[in-house]
RNA sequence: GGCCCGGUAGCUCAGUUGGUUAGAGCGCCAGCCUGUCACGCUGGAGGUCGAGAGUUCGAGCCUCUUCCGGGUCGCCA
């Protein structure tokens, strides 16, 4: 590692016992002042460590927490050692030191307790904020992922190809951020939301394996897991390619990750899943796999039933042992559900006899016991859990319930990573008013010839797939349909015109029109895979500088208002309403 | 846009049924302290209780409005 030699001779983290008698230069920020009268404790810090220093009282005075200075002195052994640190065993004797940047302002927060304070101030002064220990090994860690990315890719033979920041506004998906252009006025660029059409152009341009570390733009609200601007993501495509080739490739990627920043042995392949048995068994399309429990179906069970609740509902069980667990548990599930908008939780009990107790007992007869007994096979002091509600309703409250079962009974374990393929999304599904529509990508290739589609379009399958890790989307992708003729029948059956593909996404389908080969890829999201390495629920915690949740930088003051002039330059005028804000 | 939670000292928070001068820990300042390492001890400064209105003899606490932040639903094909 090379460190710069001038106001120093050595980082602050790597003094040992063996330089024990050297004269040393040292430079870093004050990190903590310990004063015992006529001795003076000080510790230096900087990105590699913290080394202590120890001098007489007089020396350091005026001396404040954060300054940066350097440092002349000796390394001696010290008489108290400290084994809770690296550098715990010398300390350096000072004999002159330089203030070089002098902090006179008292600290809006301490930085060793950064991590609980609001998250605007932090924001406010994410330059003091990264200063501790977390972000500094946060920022480490995002630039040993950036280099194993591109190491791993490189060695496969993969180019990295830089695609426009400033490019066209796509009709579907998210909302688009736009820019307006000075040279032409009256119209705007959109920030890309992905480099999905100009890594399939590269395909057909002759690119063999395409991957680069794109930054992605949306423009939609924010969440814990979801950044409400910009995002990294690991964007990948490989021409004369099947989802098998690519699950190899990114098998073998986040293998590498995990087993290189984790201590957990990754076993490939990974699991695979469909998504009707997700959608069956967790009633998620993102389940997390560490947690056991499942879901069960059982409207047939109580078609007949008296319970007025579960009169004309579809209804999802879901059986866990609770053990001891008092009235107050079964509320408080009730309760979550119920913020979450659900109508309520029933259930019943199971005792040592097998028989059913408490809940909803009374409404059970014989055969839905026994029926019961049959889907969920049940056991002494296990609880069955229902949830019913309308058939598009009910999974939402069921996933809900799973996992938050899964959270409050602990069975999910927080050092395993579970990963799993969900596979073969549908291609088509009925809108809200029973209307085909395309339920992912139009341009992901259906697991059908034309001809079998027409016949029955909801039963077709997409080679279509996402990446799940701990239930969080890390991955997606598909092979693509790269023959204009199928594409267009597709968007008819979908109520689209020719007209349609063609001035929609003119660029790929002029260009598949001069010799296609066959291509699939995939996005991976660098700041996910960021919060799964480092168990942080937050993407913000693992970005360098991120936005609030309302996409507000309070750093920079980002967005800004901007001048009249520099309006009148980009042919833009404020609404009314807008401007007396 | 809907729903939920929060806003009290620089930071993190407590604050009872509405009742005297609004507290604690950390930080800051001063003094003491020669082996600390979350040093310790003593003292001190520091408050528009987010803002506004209302109810009341009396509001940090109750009501309404509003601002700000977080979470979530919608949204994210």
């Amino acid at each position: 590692m090379i460190i710069t030699k001038n106001y120093r001779d050595v980082d602050c983290g790597s003094l040992r016992i063996s330089d024990v008698g050297k004269n040393i230069k040292l430079a870093g920020w004050v990190d903590t002042i310990r004063k015992l009268g006529g001795i003076t404790f000080i510790t230096l810090r900087d990105q590699y460590g913290i080394t202590q220093l120890v001098a007489s009282e007089s020396m350091v005075t005026n001396l404040n927490k954060e300054d940066v200075i350097s440092v002349s002195g000796k390394v001696l052994e010290r008489s108290s050692k400290n084994p809770n640190m690296p550098t715990g065993d010398i300390e350096i004797e000072v004999e002159s030191f330089e203030v070089l940047g002098k902090c006179d302002k008292e600290l809006p927060f301490e930085i060793k307790t950064s991590s609980t304070v609001n998250e605007d101030l932090r924001l406010k002064y994410r330059y003091l904020d990264l200063r501790s220990e977390y972000n500094q090994k946060m920022l480490k860690l995002r630039s040993d992922l950036m280099y194993f990315v591109r190491t791993y890719f490189n060695n496969l033979g993969f180019t990295e190809v830089q695609t426009p920041i400033l490019t066209a506004s796509s009709p579907e998906g998210a909302r688009d951020f736009l820019v307006p252009s000075r040279l032409n006025p009256g119209k705007f660029y959109a920030l890309p939301q992905a480099p999905q059409q100009f890594k399939q152009l590269l395909m057909t341009s002759g690119l063999d394996k395409y991957f680069q570390i794109a930054p992605c733009f949306r423009d939609e609200d924010a969440r814990a897991d979801r950044s409400p601007t910009e995002f990294y993501q690991i964007d990948m495509e490989m021409a004369f390619a099947t989802q098998e080739d690519i699950f190899s490739v990114m098998e073998g990627l986040f293998k590498g990750i995990f087993e290189k920043f984790t201590d957990q042995k990754v076993v490939t392949p990974f699991k695979r899943i469909k998504y009707e048995d997700a959608m069956r068994d967790y009633c998620s399309d993102k389940p997390d796999l560490r947690n056991p429990l499942k879901v069960v179906d059982v409207t047939e069970i109580f078609k007949d039933t008296e319970f007025n609740a579960f009169k004309g509902a579809t209804i999802k069980a879901i059986k866990a042992n609770c053990g001891e667990k008092g009235r107050k548990f079964y509320d408080g599930l009730t309760d979550f559900l119920k913020s979450r908008e659900a109508k309520g939780l029933a259930y019943v009990h199971v005792n040592q006899e097998g028989e059913f107790e408490t809940g909803i007992t009374k409404f059970m007869t014989e055969q839905n016991k026994t029926n019961l007994m049959n889907a969920l096979h049940f056991e002494p002091n296990d609880t069955i859990f229902f949830v019913a509600d309308s058939k598009d309703r009910v999974a939402k409250f069921a996933n809900i319930l799973r996992n938050e079962l899964g959270k409050k009974l602990g069975l999910i374990d927080e050092n395993a990573f579970a990963f799993c393929w969900v596979v073969d999304f549908p291609f088509y599904e009925l809108d809200d008013e029973g209307k085909i529509e395309f339920s992912h990508n139009p341009f992901s290739m259906p697991q059908a010839s034309i001809e079998e589609i027409e016949k029955d379009p909801l039963s077709v399958k997409a080679y279509q797939y996402d990446l799940v890790i701990n239930g969080y989307e890390s991955l997606s992708g598909a092979v693509r349909n790269h023959e204009p003729e199928m594409m267009v029948e597709l968007f008819k059956l979908a109520g689209y015109d020719k007209s349609v593909v063609e001035n929609k996404f003119p660029a790929l389908y002029n260009a598949f029109s001069y010799g296609a080969p066959p291509h699939a890829g995939s996005g991976a999201g660098f700041d996910r895979i960021m919060m799964l390495l480092t168990k942080n629920e937050f993407i913000r915690d693992v970005i360098a500088f991120p936005m609030n949740k309302n996409a507000c930088d309070p750093l920079t003051n980002a967005p800004t208002v901007v001048d009249e002039k520099a309006l009148k330059d980009i042919h833009i005028m404020l609404r009314p309403e807008v401007e007396n804000n």
